[in-house]
DNA sequence: TTCTTAGCACCTAGGTGCCAAGAT
DNA sequence: ATCTTGGCACCTAGGTGCTAAGAA
């Protein structure tokens, strides 16, 4: 009842350890979150939103051009932040109608941040997790007989940096992400200011 | 209880007739509509939106510098469109937080738009209305003991055009407009282009 | 050493009025 | 005549990895 949209993309990642950058003012995730609903009640209402919780006990480091454990994890903050999708609440048969995509969602390291981004700690892995509520018939609260579905894709693990570790996985980012364009090797400045 | 935020930038438009540009895949108004509400319920929750009416039963044109009437105004569909307020719904807390923006507001001429845009009949005047309405305590259902809070302010009255009448509205935008910098004629292209 | 930060050039994405051509 | 449309150069706004400097 649900998959993920752009799973070949994140294999390719997932292949090198994916990484994700994560800065003060928030850096949105590149794959994207993206993935499809089936099986909800076209008439009910939804939220759907991310969390991230960690993928294994270790603290990481790059070393000789391998991720290493190295040490014990810090938990993530007890009050967890989410990202609910903008789209939230919506009806199933909206959620259902197309693919739904996490592309403004932006990872911080600043504990201070607006609510909207999710916090976490650099040089740790962690696990997006995807979860779908109902919204019952009493506004916006939980409903306590609504179940909660939640979702999750092991190829979308990664370790949060502030600066990329591993070339590879520079080298993908650079490739398939669009705003990275102008770092690719087959990028032609010229074509570009030669107008007629 | 409400007021227009740019109020005085609507009346240097509307001093002149305001005009705004209705286009097939939709155009943002400009001055935006921009409004602060007080005396909400900070714990209700409700859904804030706009529409258009017609402000007068004419056609109009723009002849020798003036807009005249000229015969009957066409009835607006009468499904109208409405535009709601992205952050809907929300509490009254967030509502009276800080002002309230519709931005992403577009108007169009095509009838087979999406959801979301106001379709307008070029050549006739209307009237902006800003609605707030309680969403109840049953999930997005309006209860019928809900109070709705309907807004207008007559300086934001316009006339749809497909292309500007006025040469003095055409200055306004570009004076005002931040996206329209390019055609003012204060703005110096070399001072961007010489950089150390 | 190892990790983090801020500024940068370079992109994507999309909002302006202008203008010439098209439609009615 | 009058109104509408589409392509254009020119902007705003903001997402990239890079680099050098700073912090721990």
């Amino acid at each position: 009842s649900v998959y993920l949209c752009n799973r070949d993309l994140w294999l390719k990642f997932h292949q090198h350890t994916t990484e994700m950058i994560i800065t003060k003012q928030g850096r949105r995730m590149f794959p994207t979150l993206q993935i499809s609903l089936q099986g909800l009640d076209p008439q009910a209402h939804y939220n759907v939103f991310v969390d991230m919780v960690l993928a294994d006990p270790h603290h990481w480091k790059f070393q000789t051009g391998k991720w290493v454990p190295c040490g014990q994890a810090e938990q993530l903050p007890a009050n967890g932040r989410i990202y609910m999708h903008p789209d939230s609440p919506n009806s199933g048969a909206h959620w259902m109608k197309q693919d739904i995509t996490f592309s403004k969602l932006k990872l911080t390291n600043n504990k201070n941040c607006d609510q909207g981004f999710i916090v976490l700690n650099s040089m740790h892995k962690h696990q997006p997790r995807i979860h779908v509520i109902e919204v019952g018939s009493c506004s916006g609260t939980t409903r306590e007989s609504s179940d909660l579905q939640t979702h999750c894709f092991p190829e979308t693990q990664f370790i949060a940096v502030t600066a990329y570790q591993n070339t590879d996985i520079t080298q993908l980012k650079i490739d398939h992400n669009p705003f990275a364009k102008g770092f690719r090797d087959s990028y032609d400045r010229t074509s570009e200011r030669a107008t007629p």
